[in-house]
DNA sequence: TTCCTTGCAAACGATTTGCATTGGA
DNA sequence: TCCAATGCAAATCGTTTGCAAGGAA
């Protein structure tokens, strides 16, 4: 997404074609998630939204928001449900995960790198006649705070 | 692990150095993840083991293979637990995820691609500050058989 | 005997749902 | 007005745990 573009009108836009509402929580929800270095998780935006939305809400929200592609659930290692805006709005990205602080950010790397990785990755998908759709890399490190 | 070697004595030894014991329960379970093509949640090993081990039993089970370092819990990306062999006993391998069954395999790569895999990814890594521990590469995509 | 392991049932934590109520177009 | 969204409490699902019984060294 270019910087400038307003998202707030084309996620009313998908809510109205699916005949359903871009919501005060919604919309919290979506502020949230980007305001963060990274993904959170159900907790973390209860916590950010001031408790203001019930979990129960929070959870309804985050399925309605998922319903239209505006948020997608991924999974840390350990299992934690995370919460991201889709790549249509932050933008294609891989995970940095520090292993001891367990923090999770997003990472966008270069046109070119990503170029040498999807012909990795269709190399190896065509190996075992894989018609690729999508890829996802997790790289596990240090932080440097973490490290010093 | 090269073929022929036989791994029972090995985590035989690794139970026997935590003090405890690769009981039948234990052993089925590594063989039922030998057999299959890829991880298995703990539902299907449940249900390979003909249900002879109780539910709470194969839990039990699985995180004490996971505990001396037999086995390794991962997810995907809908968050379901999936147990698979350590990578000294099935290899280092990535995962390739059919978005239509949603079948996970196990697939290795030839060295010299991961190689290059290795060397992107310290390079993102890097320009990020962080100390590469580990990576995972999940590749989503259409299996032959949901395609044709 | 001494621990480790097992099976059952109860407990848990995260997430979902039923239902009555509220709210926006 | 009408239908979607909300809040609460109860239900559900996968997983873990307490406890008493069974088993190997």
């Amino acid at each position: 997404m270019s910087p400038g573009t307003a998202v707030e009108p084309q996620i009313a836009d998908r809510f109205n074609r699916a005949g359903t509402r871009f919501t005060e929580s919604r919309r919290r929800v979506v502020a949230a998630l980007q305001r963060a270095p990274g993904p959170l998780t159900p907790a973390e935006l209860h916590r950010l939204l001031a408790e203001e939305v019930p979990l129960s809400s929070l959870y309804r929200a985050i399925a309605a928001l998922t319903e239209v592609g505006v948020v997608t659930r991924t999974h840390d290692r350990s299992g934690v449900t995370l919460i991201e805006l889709s790549e249509w709005l932050a933008g294609h990205h891989h995970h940095l995960v520090c292993r001891s602080c367990g923090e999770v950010i997003d990472i966008e790397i270069p046109q070119p790198t990503e170029v040498r990785v999807r012909s990795i990755i269709e190399e190896i998908a065509a190996g075992a006649g894989y018609t690729v759709t999508g890829h996802r890399i997790d790289i596990e490190g240090t932080c440097r705070s973490c490290r010093s």
